[in-house]
DNA sequence: GGGCTTTGTCCTGTGAGTGGAGAAAGTTGA
DNA sequence: TCAACTTTCTCCACTCACAGGACAAAGCCC
């Protein structure tokens, strides 16, 4: 199948693109109450994307009372690929030009072997869901890392867990590997596009996704975009001071949130725990597979472990601490927590909350719900659907 | 004189307007090619503001090898009023449609008394000035006050320091009193807005500008655009946790940034040193003026008081600290700093540039100025200019 | 089958906007 | 002083975007 090439003409055509994306099929009835054209221009601009392929019209809609209408679609052939790199894992996924997920996969990954090994890894997924019938080929790209990215290059800059993918040209390497358009965003972009587009944050103009993994991030939505920052490393909240003189992080400094609360960090304090014997649950576990994550941490707290519950009590108000400062400066209608930790649940919730809600303005908390998201793992794929789909569902 | 009644029919005329606004008288050849328009279609759209009185022809300028220009500029006629309520005092100033402050006026002021003595107050300095010649009227006026404000009415909400004015309707009621468009913003948000407007943040579009008066805020400026956050609280980042139970604030919390260091606590600080005896330059100071300042303070670092500056480093550094995390989580083009405590210069400064340049991330300090605001005092009523002019310049 | 509703198409009028021709008004150099 | 050139501004004809009404098509209900 030749893979789309064309482009909305016009900004009318981008909205009706997006529409239909978001809205699922539609008559052009239905079209024309969302969008500002009368009925006439509507059905020329209609025809238009017709003719380019991009949408289609297949079959009558059942009447409501009258006339039955044509449904528009967009064309049902259309692929997105989405992936989402992690430190120690990738996701790969499937979508159709409405961001539904049609196959996915996940697989552990080093994200230090660099570039090179990472992306063979990947095109190689791609591949085998392209074989699996899913995809006779894949229309656009969206690709997330877990650093800072040079936004309109598609370029990763100064990423700390990532140093050999420094300046590698990752939209322009696999654009050319893939034949179709790339966009590249930091993962954690992702993640509040994702949840904005299909999960938590629906409606939601501002708001911050905070993601806890093997690091933390933090990605801000102000006034419906994604704020990146003059280089591309807004949000990185893993190394604000959260305990003066505190533990020493990998970045050389004291005390940074990230060396109190993250995965690795809660794997790290859960097996000292275990070492000096506060905790028969953890230990036991730690004896059964050599090491600890934060999903034994998890299963400890459910199994009623006083000490995993105050590991995870206490992240929860290091965390919440830096929260609840963010919340006072950005004034958000909505904290997201997603990522790896997520499987701590509500404890963890709960520690947050407490933290923000007694520590931020009342006036900046009192209708501020700090919710989990909603997606899970699939929120950084569908993100990237997300990221490429907008990018070509609009103007040429 | 009859106010201005007329807008801007379309985005034309609003560009046009702004571009008159930002860059002075102009010939039409030279607005031709600061817009994306034919020659033609420009002079259609310079005639029908001309012929609204928005804008005048005043005489030819010289030539510049050819015929010679006709001089397009905004009407000499129009005036702005800005305003800027702070805690302790108020300024008020005569702009022209070029935001050129045509006179300034200060005056001390309690806002605690409430917005009806306040504004009779603000109204009868607008009538000096008007009365001094400077003004045959208003034609549209921006009001800032020092805390939250619902943006879209007008109206502050929940204010900490001006308990009196919650939900008061300032823009409906000073529309009504001046007899023209009012708009109302918090005061953080108009210094950002003058500083960037005639100041250092000339052609920036990300950046943070921290007021340090009576109180701290921050002015968020993203994608050219003051981020106000859902409730208009953002910014508000004088109770964010400073030092862990520190000392206890207002608000009731412990430890919160403005506790640690203000202009108020400056003060505080400053007086308690001088009654301990360690500093005889605060000490006699004291004595003298039965209190102390900021001022005093700044005086005494100059004149060498070891403990004065021991009280502005720390200061810095509590700032500086909170800075660094808001630098890592926004990444902002530049930082600038305002406000009262400005007097107290470069020993402020270089406290707040050590803790966020070894604070933060070497990506988002890269390139980052942090530099004193440069419009000192009428950085607010050039922002309330603005804020006016903005509204009045955009299509009706 | 008649009246009503909904959907979609066709057609015409209006106004936005472009681009070129050319007039107006100046400078420069022989 | 005049010709050649430059810059500014106006005028005009043509194209295209778009709205809105008339109307045809296709359904419903009674």
């Amino acid at each position: 199948m030749r893979r789309m090439t064309a482009r909305p003409a016009n900004a009318h055509q981008a909205k009706l693109l997006r529409l239909l994306r978001d809205g699922g099929p539609n008559s052009r009835a239905q079209l024309g109450d969302q969008i500002d054209l009368s009925r006439s221009k509507l059905a020329v601009e209609v025809d238009r994307l017709l003719e380019t392929g991009l949408v289609v019209a297949d079959g009558l809609a059942a009447s409501r009372g009258g006339r039955r209408s044509h449904n528009i679609r967009l064309n049902p052939g259309l692929r997105f690929l989405g992936v989402d790199i992690g430190a120690t894992s990738v996701d790969v996924a499937v979508t159709n030009a409405e961001l539904e997920i049609l196959g996915h996969l996940n697989q552990p990954l080093d994200v230090r072997e660099g570039p090179v090994a990472v992306f063979e890894q990947v095109l190689s997924m791609a591949a085998k869901l392209r074989a699996s019938g899913l995809a006779e080929g894949y229309d656009g790209a969206g690709i997330g890392v877990p650093g800072p990215v040079r936004f309109p290059e598609g370029v990763p800059v100064a990423p700390p867990i990532m140093p050999g993918w420094d300046g590698f040209p990752v939209r322009e390497a696999l654009s050319q590997e893939l034949g179709c358009p790339v966009m590249v965003d930091n993962d954690v972009n992702l993640m509040a596009m994702g949840e904005q587009h299909a999960g938590v944050a629906r409606s939601v103009g501002d708001f911050l996704c905070v993601k806890i993994g093997t690091g933390i991030g933090c990605g801000i939505v102000a006034g419906g975009d994604v704020h990146r920052g003059v280089t591309g490393s807004a949000g990185d909240i893993g190394h604000i001071q959260a305990v003066p003189d505190g533990r020493p992080c990998a970045c050389g400094n004291r005390g940074c949130l990230e060396a109190h609360f993250s995965g690795a960090a809660l794997a790290r304090d859960a097996v000292e725990a275990a070492q000096q014997g506060l905790s028969d649950e953890l230990a036991s576990r730690l004896a059964a597979n050599g090491t600890l994550t934060a999903v034994d941490v998890a299963a400890a707290a459910a199994a009623g472990d006083a000490t995993a519950l105050d590991l995870i009590r206490e992240g929860g108000n290091r965390v919440g601490q830096v929260i609840a400062g963010l919340v006072s400066f950005f004034n958000p209608g909505l904290v997201v927590i997603g990522g790896g930790v997520t499987g701590l649940g509500h404890n963890l919730l709960a520690a947050i909350r407490t933290q923000v809600y007694r520590q931020s303005l009342p006036l900046a908390t009192g209708n501020l719900p700090i919710v989990l998201g909603e997606l899970g793992p699939t929120a950084g794929v569908i993100g990237a659907a997300r990221l490429i789909s907008d990018h070509l569902f609009s103007p040429a």
